[in-house]
RNA sequence: GGGAGUUUAGCUCAGUUGGUUUAGAGCAUCUGCCUUACAAGCAGAGGGUCACAGGUUCGACUCCUGUAACUCCCACCA
């Protein structure tokens, strides 16, 4: 068979996937095997796939294939979030496009609509995940509104609503005007604004001369101000307290009050109290009896409907619906217009925006769900202690920090939101406004038979639906219906599960409310280790963003540089929790990757085999004993046949001290480590040193017993790195012999130990060609020129097993042992040997002994260095044993070294 | 304002309980090669006062203190 040019990943990796998918290869059911279990954090319906997508999807395909092919029965589920706010915000906008308003709409109308997007859109994100090789158990694939799903997020809340912890009550909470809906506080995010601070009097009520200046960033909401506050041990105000000034524009009279609240050196010491407005604000409000007059309505926008009516004017009036930064700019013009208006600062502050629209929070004061986290925490200590104590462990360890510290300051979540996409709360209204909480109408009218003595009542089910994070926190449990169907065979198996992916930035909003629900409704915590990913920027440390147009097509870059490509890329720069600075080159580096491994195939299959009789007889002995020196019959036979098999038997040992490095750092989720390990030992021990090592002469067979341990080596470095670029492997293992299996489904040896004398000659040999080569280079000795390389060496017996490959690697055309100096040579040292090297070109005295004066500069350095411990008395008698030791050997080999140095200088 | 973390080669990162030949990779750079697997390649080389200043110790990239810069989390002083 033809091989091309290049690896072509386009039509292997599509043959490679649907025969994995035809193969059932994903599919997981319970059987006697331990469990390997993920569940992917399911993107949003409305998601379409992107680069942190790719590292934390790549990221988990590498642990779950890892995992079945170690063995272990692997599971990986798919899903999507309904992301309620994000996507009710796209369907809306789709439906505006076509010149339909929300509001026009009846709930059910506006479901349908949203369900048919969802069809259409929603799995498209899951395709993606496909063509990156990511082998999910599609059969699992769950939506957070399935309806076992949805009774079961109903359930909970029932339930927690029946344990207390679930109330409703009236307070301040974060008001998105863009969605018009309530957020819980991680949904805030605070960003810093260049604001202004701007001073305005209030005068006097009872018309005596002066006021009472504040600063504030928010004139718009002066009309709704219901008194001043001054701390009152701030003298310049003290003799106020207890006054009344008039409030600009609106002329209403409030009281000056004191509260130590105010801190007196900021602004001008004095705070306007706008209690509708400024969470802070309410609480002085609720402390010092002040009402709450909301100016602002549900979209942020003026409203006069709460205003005492005898104190409208045409100028409050003009304000109507305008927009509330334009009212901010409008109120303060206005306000200088009557001179109330002192001066205006540049002010750096801090504004609260939300998560999903991006929109200027406004606090408000609002009837909202909310659940009591204090309580419901302090029911089950596991979910601080778990973390604590690493029953969950954090991958980097210090997000447990983080976790800690949010645990310990916990605050009730506010969890209605004022939209329909989403779990509808299970409350029922009668025409009065009272309320029960049921699984369905039913159960809430016979309820209200026994709560309320009503028979039959006509109920209303509240309009607003959960926090998308009360649904996606039973996530683990439920793809497994462990809520819907407790104690199935699947939830009994599966869960807990094994292994979280997931960005850190979620850890309050999802981590660790999935650790609080799997305490809670389970009794057992979720999953065992958390993986927390960095963020995906660019090359300069930008965030990847629409705006900058610096994130790259995903789709496109598995197009040019195929899926493994992309995956290697990703992943050999990405340490756990760390963000990752994605370059192209390293997709470049992934696919020159592919080409060096897809070269290498191509070299082993030219090859023609041959058994010699030399061959097969040293390849027995070879059996009997590892040792070297075995005899064969004639010497140029048994070099070209010893070699391969002395390379055979290095490479061996090199692979399996590697395999036991990658083992170990994967266990410890070193996954870019472990790849470099193993990049490094296909393209440099592999493919630079071993292959070239057995590589036959021009047109010459090889060995047939190396060929078949060389086939057996790559084919294992292709298991090794099966998990992280599936399709080239595949192909690769499928193109070195017939098989009967699929790498997909292999399962790994238990790894064995290293030899460790053969290691060493290996690093010998390795040192010595590099030197060598390096002498060549120096001496510009052309690659073709012959050389003759004279060594002396008091252990010339060392260098007998691995001669012959010498000689190939340096194009050297006879190589001898000698006790002295040969004159007329290059003379260099490596080790403790000493190579005289023979060759037509002019020798250049004066940079051989530069090179052996700048080695000796620095052995005698080093030497002065040891020499220093050693006479150092307190070294002696404190270090241990051993470190004096090496001190010694250092010392006796740097003055061996400089022995050999000094008296090549000297015959030079 | 509180807390956590980072700082090692031009860039991205390793460096295990302080001693392993006066710090290791990859990428980039430089030099020489179109050598019959691969120029998307081969061979070789150069490049670091381990952020700074002290301290502990026989010995510090590693431990302690302080300083600086950056990053993240938490906290709505209007």
């Amino acid at each position: 068979m033809e091989l091309s040019k290049n690896f072509e990943p386009q039509e292997i990796e599509k043959k490679w996937y649907s025969h994995w998918m035809n193969s059932g290869y994903f599919k997981s059911v319970p059987d006697g095997r331990e469990a390997y279990t993920i569940v992917m954090p399911p993107p949003n319906v409305t998601g379409v796939l992107h680069m942190g997508h790719c590292l934390n999807n790549t990221i988990q395909d590498i642990l779950i294939r890892r995992a079945r092919m170690q063995g272990k029965n692997a599971c990986w589920v798919p899903g999507t979030d309904h992301a309620s706010i994000a996507t009710e915000a796209k369907v809306v906008a789709m439906l505006r496009e076509r010149g339909i308003t929300k509001s026009s709409l009846s709930r059910e109308e506006f479901l349908k609509y949203a369900w048919e997007w969802k069809e259409k859109y929603g799995g498209i994100i899951l395709e993606q995940l496909k063509k990156m090789g990511c082998s999910l158990d599609w059969d699992r694939t769950a939506f957070t509104m399935d309806p076992d799903y949805y009774k079961s997020v109903i359930e909970i809340f029932v339930r927690l609503h029946n344990d207390g912890i679930i109330y409703r009550g009236l307070r301040m909470v974060n008001w998105d005007p863009a969605s018009k809906t309530a957020l819980s506080d991680e949904e805030v995010i605070f960003k810093d604004v260049d604001s202004k601070l701007y001073y305005v009097t209030y005068p006097f009520a009872d018309g005596s001369d002066g006021g009472i200046t504040v600063a504030t960033t928010r004139p718009e909401t002066i009309l709704g101000d219901v008194a001043i506050c001054v701390n009152p041990i701030d003298e310049r105000y003290i003799s106020h307290i207890g006054k009344e000034v008039l409030v600009p524009i609106i002329n209403r009279k409030i009281k000056i009050i004191g509260d130590e609240y105010v801190t007196a050196d900021f602004g001008t010491g004095a705070l306007k109290v706008t209690p509708a407005h400024d969470k802070n604000d309410n609480e002085l409000g609720k402390k010092h009896n002040l009402r709450a007059l909301n100016t602002l309505d549900e979209e942020g926008k003026f409203t006069l409907e709460e205003l005492e009516d005898d104190l409208i004017n045409d100028t409050i009036i003009s304000y109507a619906g305008v927009d509330r930064f334009a009212l901010r700019k409008k109120i303060a013009l206005d306000i200088e217009a009557i001179g109330g208006l002192q001066k205006i600062e540049d002010y750096k502050s801090q504004v609260g925006t939300s998560e999903r629209t991006g929109a200027v929070i406004e606090s408000r004061l609002s009837l909202q769900w909310f659940m009591d986290m204090k309580k419901f925490i302090a029911t089950n200590p596991d979910i601080a202690a778990a973390v604590a104590d690493e029953r969950i462990k954090f991958h980097p360890q210090k997000a447990k920090n983080t976790y800690a510290h949010w645990m310990d300051n916990i605050k009730d979540w506010c969890i209605s939101r004022q939209l329909w996409w989403g779990q509808q709360i299970p409350a029922w209204y009668d025409a009065e406004g009272r309320f029960v909480v049921a699984e369905n109408e039913e159960k809430a009218k016979e309820m209200f038979n026994i709560q309320f003595s009503i028979s039959n009542a006509q109920l209303k089910q509240d309009e607003d639906c959960l926090d998308t994070w009360f649904s996606s926190w039973l996530w683990p449990m439920e793809v497994f219906k462990g809520i819907s169907n407790p104690n199935n065979a699947d939830i009994n198996y599966y869960y807990p599960t094994t292994t979280l992916v997931t960005g850190q930035d979620i850890i309050f909003f999802w981590v660790a409310r999935m650790v609080m629900a799997g305490y809670a409704f389970k009794q057992t915590q979720p999953f065992k280790d958390v993986y927390f990913t960095g963020m995906v920027r660019d090359k300069q440390g930008r965030k990847m963003s629409k705006q900058l147009g610096n994130s790259p097509d995903l789709l496109l870059l598995i197009d040019q540089y195929g899926a493994d490509a992309v995956r290697f890329g990703i992943m050999i720069a990405s340490p756990a929790g760390n963000d990752i600075l994605f370059d192209e080159m390293a997709l470049e580096q992934g696919r020159n990757f592919n080409n060096k491994m897809w070269n290498a195939v191509k070299l082993l299959k030219m090859w023609s085999l041959r058994t010699t009789e030399a061959g097969q007889r040293t390849t027995e002995a070879r059996q009997r004993t590892t040792d070297d020196g075995q005899q064969a019959t004639t010497e140029g036979e048994l070099w070209s046949v010893d070699s391969g098999l002395w390379s055979a038997l290095w490479f061996e040992a090199r692979l399996n001290e590697a395999k036991l490095e990658v083992n170990d750092m994967l266990n410890q989720f070193k996954l870019s480590e472990a790849l470099k390990v193993i990049y490094s030992l296909i393209w440099d021990d592999f493919c630079s040193w071993y292959l070239e090592w057995v590589k036959p002469g021009f047109e010459q067979p090889i060995e047939k017993a190396v060929y078949e341990k060389t086939v057996g080596f790559f084919s294992e470095l292709m298991e090794l790195l099966h998990p992280f670029m599936p399709f080239v492997t595949e192909e690769i293992y499928h193109l070195l012999e017939e098989r009967k299996d699929d790498l997909c489904t292999h399962v790994y040896a238990a790894p064995v130990q290293a030899n460790e004398k053969i290691l060493g000659e290996g690093a010998l040999l390795k040192n010595i060609i590099s030197g060598l080569r390096d002498v060549r280079n120096k001496n510009q000795i052309k690659p073709k020129e012959t050389i003759k390389v004279h060594i002396q060496t008091v252990e010339a017996a060392v260098y007998k097993s691995i001669e012959s490959i010498l000689t190939k690697q340096i194009n050297a055309e006879a190589i001898t042992y000698v006790n002295d100096a040969v004159s007329g040579t290059i003379t260099t040292v490596i080790g403790k040997d000493k190579f005289y090297i023979e060759t037509e070109q002019p020798l250049n005295v004066a940079g051989q002994k530069e090179d052996l004066e700048k080695e000796l500069a620095h052995l005698k350095g080093f030497l002065v260095s040891v020499e220093k411990k050693l006479s150092n008395e307190k070294f002696v008698a404190n270090a241990k044993p051993e470190v004096l030791a090496i001190e010694h050997k250092k010392k006796a080999d740097a003055e061996e070294k400089i022995k050999i140095i000094t008296d090549s200088l000297a015959t030079l």
